[in-house]
DNA sequence: TGCGAAGACGAACGGTCGTGCTATTAACGC
DNA sequence: GCGTTAATAGCACGACCGTTCGTCTTCGCA
C-alpha cells in the first residue's frame, strides 16, 4: 500500500466518522484537512471533487458496515439467533467503528432522500442490499422452523428494520437507553 | 394580524417546506429571500439571527402537525379506529402541507441528533410530546377493550412509531409504494 | 548518482454565507 | 392627511466554501 493509498484511507476514516455527525453535505475539504494536518489542496487531490469524496467516503462506510455487521452475524448459528445477532451487531456499529454520531447510512438516509445523483443513488442500492440480506436471513429462519411458514420474509425484514430505526432514533435523540 | 406577521408567516411556510429537502441548516437567508422576493436584510430582520430562524421554523412546523394529525386524528373514535387515524394521518401530512421533503421531524431529527443548543432542545421536546400523545392514545385503546391488557402502552407506542419510521423511510428512499 | 513521478503545499480565484449598518418606503393611529 | 413607526432595501464586511495552479519535497528505480 503506497503512501498515498494509506493518507486516502486515514481522510476516508476520518470523513466517514465526522459525516455521521454533520451529514455528507457538511463535510468541508478545508476542515477535514485541518484536522489531519494537511493542506486543502493537498487533501482536495486525492478526490479532485467534493462529490466523488463523498462517494469515497460512503464506500468506506460500506466496507466498514460488511466487516462490523454483516460478516460477524454471520457467524452466529443460521435461523433466529442470526437474527437476534443482525440486530445486536447493528445497534452497536457505530461506536464500534468509533463513529459518534449514530449509523452512517441512517444519517445519510435522512439527508439524501430528496436530492438526486450519483452519491444518492449508491445509497439507495446499499440500503436495498441490506433488506435483502436480512430478508434472506429471514427466510433461513422459515425453513429452519424458527418461524411459522407464513411470515412474509420482506415483509418481516421491513419491520425489523423498524424496530431497528426506532431504536436507534431513541437510542440518539432522546438519550434513552431502553432497547 | 399586521403586514410584518403576514410576511413572517409566508417566510416560515417557505422555509418549513424547504427545510424537509435541504434541512434547517441547509436554509439560506439569501436563498429564501430570493424565493420569495424579498431582500435579504429584509428577511433577516424578521429574526435577527439564523437560529432564530430556525427556531421559529421549528415552531410553525409544530403547530402545523398538530393542524394536520393531532387534531383531524382526535376526531377518531377511541381506541383502535382512533389509532389508525394517526397512522394514516401521519403518513399523509407532509403532502397535506404541500411539503415534497418528507416529514418535517424526521428530517430534523436525524440532522440534529448529535447538535446540541436550543434547536435540538425544541425538537426533542416535540418529540417526547408526539410518543406521549401516541401512547395515552393507546391507553385509550386499552381501556377500551380493543387490545389485550398486558400490553405497555409506551412499548406500543414506541413499536408503532418504528413502523412509521421505517414506512417514511422506505417510501421516501427506496420509492416503494407498500404501506 | 541522477531522474521522473507522486504527493503535499501555499496562495489565490470567484462565490456564497451570516450579519451589521444606514437609508428609504410603506402602513397605520390620531 | 399627517406624522410616527414598522417594514424593507441597499451596501459592505469578514469568514469560509470548492476549486485551480504553480511550486517544492520526497522517494523508488535506472
Amino acid at each position: 500500500m503506497g503512501k498515498g493509498e494509506v493518507t486516502r484511507n486515514a481522510i476516508l476514516e476520518h470523513a466517514a466518522g465526522l459525516a455521521t455527525k454533520v451529514g455528507l453535505e457538511g463535510l468541508t475539504i478545508g476542515g477535514l484537512a485541518d484536522d489531519l494536518g494537511l493542506s486543502k489542496s493537498g487533501l482536495f487531490a486525492h478526490f479532485n471533487s467534493k462529490e466523488a469524496l463523498q462517494l469515497a467516503t460512503m464506500e468506506f462506510a460500506s466496507s466498514r458496515f460488511v466487516e462490523a455487521v454483516v460478516k460477524p452475524a454471520l457467524r452466529a448459528p443460521r435461523g433466529e439467533p442470526r437474527l437476534r445477532s443482525f440486530f445486536e451487531h447493528w445497534l452497536a456499529w457505530p461506536q464500534k467503528s468509533g463513529w459518534s454520531g449514530g449509523c452512517f447510512f441512517v444519517a445519510a438516509a435522512a439527508e439524501l432522500d430528496d436530492r438526486s445523483g450519483p452519491v444518492r443513488d449508491l445509497l439507495v442500492q446499499r440500503q436495498k442490499d441490506w433488506l435483502d440480506t436480512l430478508a434472506h436471513a429471514v427466510r433461513i429462519a422459515v425453513s429452519e422452523g424458527h418461524f411459522r411458514p407464513d411470515v412474509d420474509p420482506d415483509q418481516f425484514a421491513y419491520e425489523m428494520y423498524g424496530v431497528m430505526l426506532v431504536t436507534h432514533q431513541c437510542l440518539r435523540l432522546l438519550r434513552d437507553p431502553k432497547a
